[in-house]
DNA sequence: TGCCCCCTGCAG
DNA sequence: CTGCAGGGGGCA
């Protein structure tokens, strides 16, 4: 899935779109992508038509629309989650000067699209998701907390609470896992996946496969640097595109270009010239430079 | 604290 | 054909 920054980015581009927009009707093409918490059916003619969406937020990786009534959607893209906004056909000719781009043109359902949303003046809304794994619920408003993917979120990186200390403290109970599955952990820190955390080690110069239980301090300290300037950047180059993720116009995002070791094996170390090699770690593609980190 | 699994599609 | 892919829930 789109981790911490892929998920912002989605966030950051929809609230321009959707705030303040009342949805018209929802078409669920996978009945299976759009449970509510019991795994029933929600009864959307009833629950969710003619709300006004007030407002959208993250955390971690979950994205959620608050509605009127005391209603919140949540959304979870897992591994190949899309969230696509296209503007009514007015909208559409303005916004781009009647030249249609290919992801705004009216390709749209596509054979990944699970669910989509149309808002009273006609735009849509097109949750896609080829491998199924993603997930979008009702909730009410008043009960996120009670929502248990919610409550075992560890501390929000970039919020101020996080530091150093509070990320040592955090990842106390890790200490044989090494550094980059840990903080994978969403538990020990809200957001990071497996891009971040090849990056984050990266940054700061801990070799991945080093046990949580071995690392001193100052490591501590740079892990938390890495951490931030990993989704920071995330952010700024709109978020990793390997295959499936694209912000909420259709378009991918370019950390990859700037990213120092993920998806770089056998390339060259931008930082001292010798090869990033890639292992497994917790079953899952890692990589890494043997010169710049130990 | 480690696997298996949920799925689909693409590269090798 | 096998293996692999931005995730993470459920199980022993």
């Amino acid at each position: 899935m789109p981790e911490l920054p892929e998920v912002e980015t989605i966030k950051l581009g929809l609230s321009k779109k959707i705030i303040g927009q009342k949805i018209k009707t929802i078409r669920i093409l996978n009945p299976k992508t759009f449970q509510d918490s019991d795994g029933k059916p929600f009864d959307f003619a009833q629950g969710l038509h003619g709300k006004v969406v007030l407002n959208i937020w993250r955390k971690a990786k979950v994205l959620g629309i608050d509605l009127e009534g005391n209603l919140t959607l949540l959304f979870h893209l897992k591994m190949s989650g899309q969230l696509i906004y296209i503007p009514s056909k007015t909208d559409h000719k303005s916004f781009i000067g009647g030249h249609p781009t290919p992801e705004m043109s009216g390709e749209m359902p596509v054979k990944s699209t699970r669910v989509i949303f149309e808002f009273d003046d006609g735009s849509k809304l097109y949750f896609n998701d080829q491998r199924k794994f993603g997930w979008i619920r009702v909730v009410k408003s008043s009960e996120l907390r009670d929502q248990s993917f919610l409550r075992k979120l560890g501390p929000e990186p970039l919020e101020k609470g996080f530091t150093w200390k509070t990320l040592k403290s955090s990842i106390v109970n890790h200490k044989s896992q090494p550094v980059k599955v840990a903080i994978m952990d969403q538990s020990v820190v809200a957001g990071v996946g497996n891009i971040y955390a090849s990056e984050a080690c990266f940054i700061a110069g801990i070799d991945p496969r080093t046990k949580v239980g071995e690392l001193n301090d100052l490591q501590f300290k740079k892990l938390h640097q890495g951490i931030i300037q990993s989704l920071k950047a995330g952010i700024k180059y709109g978020g990793s595109t390997k295959t499936h993720f694209v912000n909420a116009e259709g378009k991918k995002g370019y950390f990859l270009d700037y990213a120092f070791v993920y998806g770089r094996d056998q390339d060259i170390c931008k930082k001292c010239g010798n090869l990033i090699h890639k292992i497994k770690l917790g079953g899952r593609g890692t990589y890494f430079c043997a010169h710049c980190q130990h």
